[in-house]
RNA sequence: GCCGCCGUGGCGAAAUUGGCAGACGUGCAGGACUUAGAAUCCUGUGCCGCGAGGCGUAGCGGUUCAAAUCCGCUCGGCGGCACCA
């Protein structure tokens, strides 16, 4: 077979047909499956876009097969970083490079042959797209979930520009290597934390891979404890919070974070010196370093001291930046003697160190963390674990000093990038009226082209004074815009929803449309993208639920992450490496339908693996055995009265097995059994074939169910031998082989047959046989009788269809 | 350090979820066809042993009539989080 012609006949012709489009009239039940889009790189498409869409446009055409009306969209992710660097770089436009990439991956992604629906296409960087994005952003904003405060970045003081957080790996700049410091500015956040809860509570019921959910669990770091208040002498009180208050009796100091609020406040003059060379010191840290575990603790005292209020203990107040201003209350009591920090700390400043807790019947081992017995704690002695922490922190309810808490670690989403190729974020700072949001009839704001994105020292667009200056929305004054533009996790996160109207020119989607299409059924894509973009399209979706315009409270009701692909030698394809294997000289070969055979046959779809190049001749070959069983067939002419015996039977029972576990198969995204389900078939075609008699209509028959069966995996292919049979329509407006259950039950099946849980023999045994009868056939048989000679049997273990266990003694 | 996943033939991998380990495919060996090769087809193929038989799912131990599968410990690999009090 020619596959180069082949599979430009049935493009062209599908696409004629409009066979890939969603069809929204018809009453067939929707099922909406979705790739994540791509990000419109210059490169071709490389073997992990082969390896995300082909086995998912599999999926999606065995899902139409079955009559479901399946909605595969595709599009692109096409602003960000990547096309404004390469600018940078090139001084070639991003919105030049961007659309040029695009036109270029639409062909290759046509090429590839699955069944998008290219009539809803998606483009992030467009108008038509942003502008609802950006739309987005104000109802955001209006509903309180959009707020302004100020934050740090990374900065490169020798490229003059922020970095993003992968861009400053290892404290420095990747471009420049030059160290990173920290700088802050006023952002634009997301108040995803007001939904902390619900985005952990909601993980429960949704079909996602066990390990995407535990991560996303880990992400939000729900926390149950307690929050304290510690009165300064001063009278300032100090928050802290703890999941341990039942060792607030052994607490011997408080630390604040050297970015407390009160910290600065708290010194005394004599400590002044000290700790403003502490802050400062620790302000030009950056991130990265004070997040290291491994980093060995400083800090400072303050001077001050404060109470504890259960045993009313004064006790001194530290800096240290191993306290997180941005967790909890940005403050934590100290409990050296059950935190092994703090042990730490303690050790090496000399600080108390008070047994509270006591290890249940062994010697405790300071630092003891697990836990234990109060001890010390006055009335509170002898109580143990979670009923000991529920009592002190009533107690501590009782006194008015604050009480249970809940905590997450899930921080606030910065939206906000200081970079050109973006969504302009929406809003007019006006120096009488102060943040004014875009009215949404003056949307989209647009992007302008003529900017100069190179760094030095400024957001890109603050640089472009037409694009600057405006005049207030409110009071009509000058104004200025925002010079920042918005994350593009921001665009992704809600583009499933975009596809279903794509075109509608008055909102970013129809409520009818939305009803009718979403969620989407199954999600298929990386598992990199675990935490940021599905935590944050879930966020997304729950917003929009609670302003009124969706109804449903989860985006993607199936998620499946396909494996990484790995270079022949067993690492991360790239080109450091040198081991990128390019799909294009394999498509070139073998034709795109062997190319997503053999990722299909190859590999655990979720497993992924290294590549190996033999496989892909075996599926050559394999197309190739079908291809000639199918002409040959065909060829044959059909007699009269055509004999039904046991081959006939035999032959039944191998189709509708091989139809019931590829259907099954297919159905859990584990196409290398379903593949080798239908070799099998294939095989026993084969074999069938090689009889002198044969029934040669119910061959036919046979053999076009194998063409249905295989659609679906190899699409060109099997329209082309579903055409060279007779068949009048497309091969995907046939219904997908069913298995009759009746051909699945079989006259008699092998059990192996044990003695001690030790197999001696296989034994046919009739369907249906009582377990009396089947332990009676298996004493019957001589190796049975042999290993039975002189003892008695005592036990006799039936499994249905498997095998007959006789315990004797 | 913490959380999660994984470890099965020469190789890619299966195993209806506790029930015949190694499906399917490669590779290898032998054979058929061929002047020869390629392609194709047939047969064999976990390991040890001529054999009867024995041993086998990283290692050790446990539960069970029965364990790749469940439990405990050890070793090795991968992913995520990483001072979150």
């Amino acid at each position: 077979m020619d596959f180069h012609s082949v599979e430009h006949k049935w493009q062209a012709r599908w696409e004629k047909a409009k066979l890939n489009q969603f069809d929204k009239k018809s009453e067939r039940k929707k099922w909406y499956v979705l790739e994540m889009f791509s990000y419109p790189s210059g490169a071709k498409l490389h073997i992990g876009h082969w390896y995300n869409y082909g086995p998912t446009d599999t999926y999606a055409r065995f899902k139409r097969m079955q009559g479901f009306n399946v909605f595969q969209p595709m599009g692109f992710d096409a602003f960000g970083l990547p096309a404004e660097n390469y600018a940078i770089k090139t001084g070639i436009h991003p919105k030049d490079s961007t659309e040029k990439n695009i036109a270029t991956m639409e062909g290759q992604l046509r090429a590839m042959g699955a069944m998008f629906d290219w009539s809803a296409e998606v483009k992030t960087c467009e108008e038509n797209y942003y502008k609802w994005t950006q739309w987005m952003f104000l109802q955001l904003y209006k509903k309180g979930l959009a707020y302004r405060k100020e934050a740090p970045v990374n900065w490169c003081p020798s490229c003059q520009t922020v970095l993003a957080n992968e861009q400053a790996e290892g404290g420095r700049c990747e471009r420049c290597g030059t160290e990173v410091v920290r700088k802050n500015l006023t952002q634009w956040f997301f108040k995803i934390t007001d939904y902390a809860e619900e985005l952990l509570s909601g993980l429960d019921a949704l079909d996602w891979p066990e390990k995407t959910k535990n991560m996303q669990r880990n992400w939000i770091g729900r926390s149950t404890g307690c929050e304290i208040e510690f009165e300064c002498d001063s009278g300032d009180k100090l928050r802290v919070f703890t999941p341990r208050c039942d060792t607030v009796f052994g607490v011997t100091y408080v630390v604040l974070a050297p970015e407390h609020p009160l910290a600065r406040k708290l010194t005394t003059p004599e400590q002044a010196e000290a700790v403003e060379a502490y802050i400062a010191q620790t302000a030009k840290a950056n991130e990265i370093e004070r997040l290291s575990s491994t980093r060995e603790k400083t800090g400072v005292f303050t001077g001050s001291y404060c109470t504890n209020p259960v045993n009313g203990k004064k006790i001194p107040v530290w800096l240290a930046d191993y306290v997180l201003a941005s967790y909890g209350t940005g403050a934590v009591m100290a409990v050296p003697a059950h935190d092994e920090r703090d042990y730490a700390f303690a050790t090496k400043y000399n600080l108390p160190i008070v047994k509270v807790i006591e290890k249940k019947g062994g010697e405790t081992e300071l630092p003891f963390t697990e836990d234990g017995i109060m001890v010390g704690s006055l009335q509170f002695d002898g109580l143990f674990g979670e009923e000991a922490r529920a009592e002190v922190a009533a107690y501590i309810s009782k006194l008015g000093k604050g009480g249970k808490k809940v905590n997450y670690r899930l921080r606030d989403w910065l939206v906000s990038r200081q970079r050109y190729w973006g969504a302009p974020i929406p809003v007019v700072h006006c120096p009488v009226c102060g943040d004014v949001p875009v009215p949404e009839k003056d949307l989209p704001v647009r992007l302008p082209y003529d900017v100069e994105f190179r760094p030095d020292g400024k957001s890109p667009l603050a640089k472009n004074e037409k694009f600057m200056h405006t005049v207030c929305p409110k009071c009509g004054g000058e104004a200025m815009r925002d010079p920042d533009t918005l994350d593009t996790f921001v665009c992704s996160s809600w583009y499933y929803l975009r596809y279903a109207d794509a075109h509608n020119e008055r909102e970013p989607f129809s409520r009818e449309a939305v009803d009718k299409m979403l969620p989407v059924d199954v999600y298929v894509g990386g598992a990199e993208h675990a935490c940021m973009h599905l935590l944050y399209a879930r966020f997304f979706t729950k917003a929009l639920r609670d302003m009124g315009y969706l109804d449903f409270d989860e985006p993607f009701r199936r998620l499946v992450h396909q494996g990484v692909i790995l270079g022949p030698d067993g690492n991360r394809m790239s080109k450091s490496h040198g081991n990128i294997v390019s799909p294009d000289e394999y498509v070139e070969t073998y034709g795109a339908d062997a190319f997503r055979l053999y990722l299909m046959f190859g590999f655990s779809y979720t497993e992924g693996g290294p590549w190996n190049d033999d496989g892909i001749k075996a599926i050559a070959r394999f197309m190739d055995r079908v291809e000639k069983l199918v002409l040959k067939v065909h060829s044959y002419k059909a007699g009269k009265d055509e004999a039904f015996g046991a081959e006939e039977k035999a032959l039944e029972y191998a189709k509708n097995y091989a139809i019931d576990r590829v259907t099954k198969d297919t159905e859990a995204f584990s196409f290398n059994t379903a593949l080798a389900r239908i070799m099998e078939y294939v095989n026993a075609l084969y074999k069938y074939d090689s009889l002198a008699e044969k029934n040669i209509s119910l061959l036919k028959a046979d053999v076009r169910d194998l063409v249905l069966m295989l659609a679906p995996f190899a699409p060109h292919f099997c329209e082309e031998l579903h055409e060279a049979i007779g068949g009048k329509r497309f091969v995907f407006e046939e219904r997908y082989p069913v298995a009759d259950p009746k051909a699945l039950v079989l006259d008699e099946k092998e059990y192996a047959v044990q003695v001690n849980s030790k197999i001696v023999c296989k034994a046919m045994v009739a369907n249906g046989l009582a377990n009396e009868e089947i332990e009676k056939l298996a004493l019957s048989l001589p190796e049975v009788q042999e290993k039975l000679a002189g003892k008695t049997v005592k036990k006799c273990i039936v499994v249905a269809g498997r095998l007959v266990n006789l315990i004797v003694g």
